[in-house]
RNA sequence: GGCGGCAUAGCCAAGUGGUAAGGCAGGGGUCUGCAAAACCCUUAUUCCCCGGUUCGAGUCCGGGUGCCGCCUCCA
């Protein structure tokens, strides 16, 4: 088996091969950190969670960088707004992504870089590629010049004449020599305030294609596997990074590119004024569970549109119901011994879920594959099948899984004393034969998401 | 104008040219005091439409229709 990704450069699925045995080196482009994130940001952030996952999974060491972009015209303009200075501002935001990033389990990277702790190394990079010829300076600011780079448009699978001149190209006042050509180095104007750079290319700051490019070298080296982000930085940002890496290294900068697709939700293109914007915050006051959550985002190929909608986490959280209720009904098995058949469809549904994995990340095979093995396993406990050692091995199959997916812990809330208290109440009325009592008060319970099974070993509670 | 993607059941969603995975929801049943969980049966003679290639097409080719994205700073 071997793990096959899409590579937005080929097109195409490629065997990957890492360039150093047994390790990968991993660049997720990271938030700017200049609002709350959406699920749409959450989605891409997923998506490179169960890239990391399964690399691990796969036997890989990996060293992933994320970087936060704490510097650019949305940050200083934010700050700007609220009067306070641009690191105070952008704080907020940087906490508030690495909370999204706990509730939601994504595993952290191994770094996570700050532009502007970079600043250095993004000038030292700028000052190669003026070495090397690629760069002009106009007003005070340093720009790149594409028509220098011959490979310009190789991963947009663009040329460079068909790029239209179009009328966003007015957003940008600073002149140049031509449209295409993008800041590297941009000299200070009376709107930035107080953020700026006194540097060998002069007063200013950072364009932001060149930090990605100083900081996935300074962490990952020069050449390195895995670059990943949303459909929406293929161009230009990425194709820019190319242009600025590989034209002041001289050499392939990054073998495979990961693109995930956007969202839509409920149908429609996410947006402020459509009411469909949302945070996770958002959803979790409105109560939805972060783990369904993380499930919907994660059960849909990133290279998929998803349609996000708010029946669709319901729909999720009854799904992972079933696989907590599995896990929960294979702690309480007493029975002693093993049965060969379980050794056997463990191995199978390894295999498949493997190959599906390997295969870009199906994770809809993936999925399949152990939802699978859950219905196998009920089959042969229902036929008193399974005892303690296999009940041991199969939980430690499904978290192997887990391992990947991240959505299988959860915490069983403890009841407080009036819910035990409810339940005993219950059980003396059930052992007295007072049916419609003992119905009342599981009713009850269910309505405060506590669900009652009862079963021949006694009475049993879960909450919802 | 240029480049690209998608269309599979009520919903979500897989699918090397060989006879439609999986999940959610729904219906019927077994078990249960009744439930819940679990299990069994059931829900697409058909994959947007029209042609074509082929012994055979959801899969390949051509032509439509619809939705979406990118073409300078939006994951």
């Amino acid at each position: 088996m071997a793990l096959r990704l899409f590579n937005t450069l080929t097109r195409r699925k490629e065997e990957f091969q890492s360039i150093v045995e047994g390790k990968v080196g991993l660049y997720t482009c990271g938030p700017t950190v200049y609002d709350f994130a959406h699920i749409g940001n959450l989605r891409a952030f997923i998506f490179e969670d169960l890239l990391r996952r399964y690399l691990k999974y796969s036997g890989y060491q990996v060293k992933q960088v994320m970087n936060l972009t704490d510097v650019d015209d949305k940050t200083i303009r934010g700050s700007k707004e609220q009067g306070v200075s641009l690191a105070e501002y952008t704080q907020t935001y940087k906490e508030a992504f690495f909370e999204d990033l706990r509730n939601l389990n994504i595993e952290p990277a191994e770094v996570y870089p700050a532009a502007t702790d970079h600043i250095q190394d993004m000038v030292d990079l700028i000052l190669r590629l003026r070495d090397r010829g690629y760069t002009y300076e106009m007003d005070g600011a340093t720009y790149f010049r594409i028509s220098d780079f011959k490979e310009y448009g190789k991963l947009a699978h663009f040329k460079i004449d068909q790029l239209k001149v179009g009328a966003r190209i007015d957003a940008d006042s600073y002149e140049k020599e031509e449209a295409r050509d993008f800041a590297l180095w941009k000299a200070w104007d009376e709107e930035d305030g107080e953020v700026f750079w006194e540097t060998e290319l002069g007063k200013g700051r950072p364009g932001w294609h060149i930090e990605c490019s100083a900081m996935s070298m300074k962490h990952l080296g020069e050449q390195f596997d895995i670059h990943t982000g949303g459909v929406d930085n293929i161009f230009p940002h990425h194709e820019n990074e190319i242009a600025q890496s590989e034209g002041a290294t001289g050499k392939p900068w990054v073998n495979y590119w990961l693109h995930c697709e956007h969202l839509l939700v409920e149908g429609k293109k996410m947006s402020k004024s459509e009411g469909n914007y949302y945070t996770l915050k958002d959803l979790s006051e409105k109560g939805y569970d972060r783990k369904a959550i993380r499930y919907l985002l994660l059960s849909t190929h990133y290279r998929q549109q998803l349609n996000f909608t708010l029946a669709g986490i319901d729909a999720s959280r009854s799904a992972l119901q079933r696989l907590y209720d599995f896990m929960e009904n294979l702690k309480r098995v007493r029975k002693g011994g093993n049965h060969p058949e379980v050794a056997e469809c463990v191995a199978e549904t390894k295999k498949n879920f493997g190959q599906a994995m390997d295969d870009d990340l199906n994770i809809s095979g993936g999925l399949a594959a152990i939802f699978d093995f859950v219905r196998k396993i009920n089959i042969l406990a229902a036929g008193g099948k399974i005892a303690r050692g296999d009940a041991v091995e199969i939980v430690r199959t499904m978290e192997n899984f887990d391992t990947v997916l991240g959505v299988l812990e959860y915490k069983q809330r403890e009841i407080d004393e009036d819910v035990e208290r409810m339940i005993q109440e219950r059980h003396q009325a059930r052992t007295s034969g007072d049916w419609k009592k003992a119905d009342e008060i599981r009713d009850r319970l269910r309505e405060m998401d506590i669900i009652l099974e009862d079963s021949p070993e006694g009475t049993r509670w879960k909450i919802l």
